[in-house]
DNA sequence: GTGAAAGCGCTAACAA
DNA sequence: TTGTTAGCGCTTTCAC
């Protein structure tokens, strides 16, 4: 093994040699604008306007520029860039759970959106939703030089704080309050629980009752809010709400109880994962639904068109609410006019199998032979 | 309505308005190191030395610049070091389905690990699979800058070419096959689907049938063949195999297939959602679980806990692969000694209550009666 | 231990 | 239409 092939990968500690210039060629940092004009036989300047499409540029110059491009597999150094623009072509997310289906769906539509107007988009992951944790990343953020950032709320900060991230930052805050202090992206909470909670009043149901997400949750305490205001509109007193965590296995549990009522005819759950374990609850207490009780969820997951029965429920856009968010925000980068405070993303009512008129009692048996019938 | 509050909408067209440099005061470029150096009074180089840690900087100079660092609220320019190192300190990530479980987990730890390293995750989503989309998104990374790339696979490309991504910029593959060219990490799916399969074995089934994954799918082939194997170093044959599409819905079809064979007393589902869906078909045929069919799923999805029955299932360690597809990506970065080309995650199996051993007639009568004494 | 000079790749402003 | 000049904020020599 002679010098001449030692092993590339120059180990450490041989400072000695490091004033030689050697062969350590940085990387490959590609072609500059430079090398392009020299290859074309123009100035780095015409580079540059070919490179940004500016059309003060001859037909024939432009295409010599494009071919020596291609040519050398020139690329545009975005750090030298931003380091004239001040602008990273870059938003930030700050997200609270990754691992739940609604995020996921809207950072999903948020980097799609972002990378069709030419963004990248840098996460965040935050552990605790408290005030430090959030300014944290939010300093991290600006560090990074993003032009924009999106924050994912979903609940109060654990430490009650009102948090107040500087203003020289755009920003949009997703499911969150209104009245912030930055435009707000929401889907429409009070809508669907409305929804929800007619269509089991439309069923003809005397009573629905709530399984409330956590109290500390924005969107939970909104559709409560709305379900209540229902009801109250119907002339109906509200029973009193159990809340879960969102967890399947609160709603089990919450079902375990609720299925114990001989009263019980219809609730509504404030997502889909409580209303799965609340219908394993019912199924095990052997009531069934919807014959017995009917049951309507929130959000629309993909599986619970598979659950058994299968779940009527209310869908959220969460695609609309992440290229919503976007919008917003590239327009408050852009500068272009003012902006909305507040967006909301209509919901929509999916019926399915787990709802149906009460039975007997509440109904003239007529209807519910005719139910029965359109089984068979 | 006047023009004051007109439509936020800004239409189109006012390109008149455009010429006017107006108040835009080019959002607060922050103070730069000559501010800082200027207000210490030391030259600008001392002010680098200070923000990068280096430690030939006199005690009391360095304190002076770290005040006014603070005073003023310096925060380096990443885009000029970034021009000046050649590096950007952040890590590209090129994802297909974002709306999958292990997907977000794992991309969850991968953005903590980042940015615990002192690295921010750019996030590149892709719709389908194909060669172009996959050499399109690598593209844009590199215009980007980013310093390394991880590659979420899942599946074949749809095109089934060979997709091959230039060689200069360090990236580690998760969830595909070994010998792509780069290093690689994954869960060890051979090994789960084998704990699976010799779970049933064990408990004395003589048949376990499999529900498959997508066979576009890396890791649903790697399960089926592992399970495969580990019939035929049992000395059985394996049965046909049934493939769904990772949904419940599909699982639900599969399930009802199969839940028609009297002889019918295992399963093996591919994924956690498809063994839900067989178990709803399970329950709708009137077979009872586990007492009649044992079934065993695979990741251990969050609500797996409280289905009906608890699913038994191969818990995958999301996190870890994430965490350790960032340590290589450092590794290759940082240049430090090799790289391991293949990082294997090892699984476990979560043991639950939907699989027990065979009824009757391939038991003898005197474990069956301690199995039930067991569950007493 | 500290400072001066040069330049990374690009583009805005002006000059030709 | 094209080229020249200067400088964005930082770090890497090198000189003191």
């Amino acid at each position: 093994m002679d010098q001449e092939s030692a092993n590339p990968k120059a180990p450490a500690g041989a400072s000695k040699e490091s004033r030689k210039p050697a062969a350590r060629k940085r990387a490959s940092r590609g072609p500059s604008i430079g090398d392009v004009a020299k290859a074309a036989g123009v100035s780095a300047q015409t580079v540059s306007r070919v490179s940004n499409g500016l059309t003060n540029v001859e037909e024939s110059t432009k295409n010599r520029v494009l071919e020596a491009m291609k040519e050398l597999g020139y690329r545009p150094n975005r750090a030298a860039r931003a380091l004239k623009s001040g602008q990273f072509k870059s938003i930030g997310v700050i997200m609270f759970t990754l691992s739940s289906f609604g995020n996921m769906r809207t950072l999903d539509a948020i980097a799609t959106a972002a990378s069709r107007a030419g963004y990248s988009v840098t996460l965040i992951p935050v552990q605790d939703p408290t005030t430090g944790t959030v300014s944290g990343a939010y300093e991290r953020l600006r560090e990074q030089q993003v032009d924009g950032v999106v924050v994912i709320f979903e609940a109060h900060l654990l430490d009650d704080t009102d948090i107040s991230l500087p203003q020289d930052l755009p920003a949009v805050v997703i499911d969150s309050n209104p009245g912030f202090g930055y435009p707000m992206v929401d889907t429409d909470q009070a809508q669907g629980a409305r929804f929800a909670t007619q269509h089991l009043l439309d069923l003809g149901h005397q009573k629905v009752w709530h399984i409330g997400g956590p109290t500390t949750s924005f969107s939970a305490t909104h559709r409560e809010e709305s379900w209540r205001r229902t009801l109250e509109e119907a002339g109906l007193e509200a029973p009193p709400v159990l809340h879960g965590d969102w967890s399947t296995e609160s709603g089990y549990q919450i079902g375990l109880e609720l299925g114990r009522k001989p009263e019980l005819t219809a609730i509504f759950a404030a997502n889909d994962q409580m209303a799965l374990g609340a219908m394993r609850a019912l199924h095990e207490l052997g009531r069934r639904i919807p014959e017995d009780v009917s049951i309507v969820g929130f959000d629309d997951l993909d599986e619970s068109t598979s659950f058994w029965p299968p779940l009527t429920t209310i869908h959220q856009d969460f695609y609309a609410v992440g290229r919503l968010s976007i919008e917003n925000l590239l327009q408050q980068i852009g500068g272009t006019g003012s902006v909305n405070d507040v967006t909301t993303v209509p919901t929509s009512m999916v019926v399915r199998k787990s709802t149906a008129a009460p039975a007997v009692s509440a109904r003239p048996t007529a209807r519910k032979k005719r139910v029965a019938a359109e089984k068979g």
